[in-house]
DNA sequence: CGACCTGTTGAGCAGCCTCAACATAAGTGG
DNA sequence: CCACTTATGTTGAGGCTGCTCAACAGGTCG
């Protein structure tokens, strides 16, 4: 995690808010009444529905303007793996761009918000501002890196660490939309927390309990406040158990970072 | 997987080559030219040899036109993350617009040539030629939708599951650069393999060496070929063990598809 | 108030990891 | 070219983390 906005923390552009679309610097006012004529298409989303499904055709982009949304690939058995769990002031859908088709979908979690903007609009007018362009380019690889950090979750960490990992990167990323970052309200289920992080739904429960047993944080449903951030990022780093003697050895989860993952290319 | 290059077979562009940035029809020839101009950079990397490293400043996307990279993020304790394989065509460096910092490192897995393209030059050729934002653009949707299916298997398969899938992504991969779909070189190690699907090294050799006793592939070192890429196929999405009786139930793999996974937003 | 959805907790099992020893290939230097 | 060293791949035994199955508790909603 530690995610997506990493650098920038997304500006309001106008009433409608293309949040991501727009820098402090970077597009004028003329350009913003532009946009606006654009993205006037308001909806709302309630808990539950598509704001697009697999394989629908691709038109347009949403901007979340307020609630909170999953997207999530699915296989055909019904496996599902949630690959972002977004909130106001982020970008939805340009991952279609390239096929033209939708390769995931995207559920409300609860009542949303959003402005629709149509790509073609998007991009005739990214053609007069290039700085609109160039903010695509920068959300999608906003969007890379944000993803490269949950591919490390999946592949490598271990319970404690994919919960204590999750658990900050909501906090820092509640924090800059000036949200409270050591309570706030997890949208998601149980179950989408594990089908998000890789794990069953009661390990989910059972990590937490542990967590709240322990004093990092006090749950109670889907209300959580974190406790000790501090501790709970050393959990996020692996760092979570050993205060033990041996500093190198005893790491505990897969990929033992032995002497044979030295890596040679 | 089924990987990148969806739909675009990618094409050469004059004597670089910049593949993934050209169109059959969206590029023009003076334009390829003008892009020639930009991409005159050519480099040889050596196994082993970094095209870029974590935290790096952001100046250059890299095409590759022969050879093999891999990309990966770290942990502090050292544990590695493969994100992506890469093979000629392809187009490497672009998830650090945003940051203008690498968020992970690239290195040759064989001796690899690439074009280095100064990305302030792309950007300043993007506008004056619309489509090449356009394939920018659909570069980065398409490494998404990648990455996605990654994550997929990273949470949601199990071993031989990941396995057959990589083999089968692979394969594709290879058919669509006109080299033989059924017998190829792994430029990866075991280790490599295992860090890239998320297992240890070990279960890599032995679910390999069972799919050989299967009659599912033959290997020797890093030579494989596909034997039944029907049934590797079937494997690959959860089919692989049961044609048995009860057609829904006993899927095997984590996440039972149970009712509970409803997933009701 | 009953039906249902969500979350919690327990018991048992198994898939995959860890550790370790070995086999084979690939370099390296004399 | 061979002996040595190192990297890479293979195979076995055992244990642990996290999954599965199951029953139940607490909320929520009609």
């Amino acid at each position: 995690m530690n995610g997506p906005d990493q650098l920038h923390a997304p500006i309001l552009c106008s009433d409608c808010g293309i949040y991501q679309l727009c820098l402090p610097t970077g597009i004028g006012q003329a350009d913003i009444e532009l946009l606006d004529k654009i993205v006037k298409n308001r909806r709302i989303f309630k808990r539950g529905e598509y704001l697009y499904r697999l394989g629908h055709p691709f038109h347009s982009v949403y901007a979340l303007r307020s609630g909170s949304v999953k997207t999530y690939v699915l296989m055909d058995d019904g496996r599902v793996q949630i690959t972002g769990f977004h909130i106001a002031g982020e970008l939805l859908g340009l991952n279609a761009v390239n096929t033209r088709v939708y390769s995931c979908e995207a559920r409300a979690l609860e009542t949303t918000s959003v402005c629709e903007i149509p790509f073609d609009r998007l991009e005739e007018l990214g053609q007069q501002v290039p700085s609109l362009q160039y903010q695509m380019l920068r959300v999608m690889s906003q969007e890379i890196a944000y993803n490269q950090e949950l591919m490390l979750l999946l592949g490598k960490k271990n319970a404690d660490e994919r919960l204590a990992t999750y658990l900050i990167g909501l906090s820092s990323r509640f924090a800059k939309r000036s949200y409270s970052s050591t309570e706030f309200n997890l949208s998601m289920s149980r179950s989408d927390i594990g089908n998000y992080l890789g794990m069953a739904e009661e390990t989910v429960c059972r990590v937490l309990a542990r967590f709240e047993q322990e004093g990092l944080i006090s749950m109670q449903r889907r209300l959580v406040r974190l406790k000790d951030i501090e501790k709970l990022t050393a959990v996020a780093q692996g760092g979570g158990k050993a205060e033990s003697p041996s500093p190198a050895v005893g790491k505990r989860p897969q990929s033992p970072v032995s002497s044979r993952n030295k890596q040679v290319g």
